[in-house]
RNA sequence: GCCUCGGUAGCUCAGUCGGUAGAGCAAAGGACUGAAAAUCCUUGUGUCGGCGGUUCGAUUCCGCCCUGAGGCA
């Protein structure tokens, strides 16, 4: 154990694209070492979005308590900053049962907040600011955020309008610049190990495609009938919720939904990966053996 | 069998009055600090159906052939 690590809090997190997989290896971890499992993902913390989200059923938890699923009604907002006290929270609340930390899921912002251990905290969002920002033209915020904080601005594309209004947010709720907030997050007061699970693009996409003929079998129409009267919070951006809405308005066919929700969930996998690749945070990619390469990894982090 | 209109990027198509081509979509790569399953940026992709002819030069004009759609008999 080197000096660093010592008294540190251990985290094993499993993260990679959508429909790998992550899920049913958690459980596998978390029975290894007596584990509970905290979930890192945007929509899973929706009650009420189940099949197209992936969400693991009581069945397959195998006993295993979860954390951070079905916390908030579509109708709620959540937020990285949430993400990052709620899972602190849990963290703690597991290790006084003695019990173990496995973090599971796919928003790699949500992992890297929680690592980096991000500092929202002084730069709260306005909805009342938002909302006078967002009667305005893009190019007009842009300006003005040049003007305002030219750092990061400069970072931002003049095209990127929520960037750009958050941005301005931050200066006009704490007098401070973004880029300045940004840098002051602390550093990481975890000891983990950070699994990235992948495989050649063909089979991510294939697998995508079988799950989500999945989700049909499974009933996804039937979940969003149920849904629908949230179609204009944020919880029904997720994909799969999204495109059935537009297909139950009768603006796309059933065929065209299919195929539609496979295309998103292939350029998200895209992205995730994309992400995954430029995250500073030390980690290890597995791209084969998946099980048996994690207890290796699992057993030596734990013996130490 | 004859007539007409087509065959150009993975798809839908534009275009070149003869100087080897470009849009949209798809795709690929990238960015990312309170919406992240969100938001945004960048970039190609070609035997211009085949074989000949005319020409300095043909994807473009001419001939034949192959092929798709429609029409006539």
């Amino acid at each position: 154990m080197t000096k660093q690590t010592i008294g540190k809090q251990k985290l094993f997190i499993i993260t990679g694209p959508t429909a790998i997989g992550k899920s049913s290896l958690s459980i596998e971890v978390a029975k290894q070492i007596d584990a509970e499992i905290i979930s890192c993902d945007s929509m899973q913390v929706y009650r009420g979005l189940d099949i197209g989200t992936g969400k693991i059923t009581k069945n397959e938890m195998h006993g295993v308590r979860h954390h951070l699923i079905d916390i908030v009604d579509p109708s709620e907002e959540y937020s990285v900053a949430r993400f990052v006290e709620d899972s602190k929270k849990a963290i703690e609340d597991i290790s006084r049962r003695g019990k173990k930390v496995v973090l599971c899921g796919g928003t790699g912002l949500y992992i890297n907040a929680l690592l980096n251990n991000y500092n929202f905290a002084s730069a709260q969002k306005s909805i009342k600011t938002r909302e006078v920002l967002s009667k305005r033209p893009t190019e007009e915020l842009y300006q003005e955020l040049l003007m305002v904080d030219d750092y990061s601005a400069k970072k931002i594309s003049k095209n990127d309008r929520k960037r750009i209004i958050r941005a301005l947010e931050i200066f006009y709720e704490t007098s401070e610049k973004k880029s300045e907030i940004a840098t002051k997050s602390s550093e990481c007061k975890y000891d983990y190990r950070l699994i990235v699970l992948s495989k050649n693009r063909e089979l991510i996409y294939g697998g995508i495609g079988k799950r989500v003929d999945q989700f049909f079998e499974d009933g996804l129409l039937d979940e969003v009938k149920r849904l629908i009267k949230f179609c204009d919070f944020q919880s029904m951006q997720a994909i799969g919720y999204k495109e059935t809405v537009q297909h139950l308005n009768g603006l796309i066919s059933f065929d065209e939904l299919k195929e539609k929700i496979k295309q998103n969930s292939r350029r998200y996998a895209k992205r995730q990966l994309t992400y995954f690749r430029g995250m500073k945070t030390e980690k290890i990619w597995i791209e084969d053996n998946f099980l048996p390469v994690m207890r290796g990894i699992v057993s030596d982090f734990y013996e130490k």
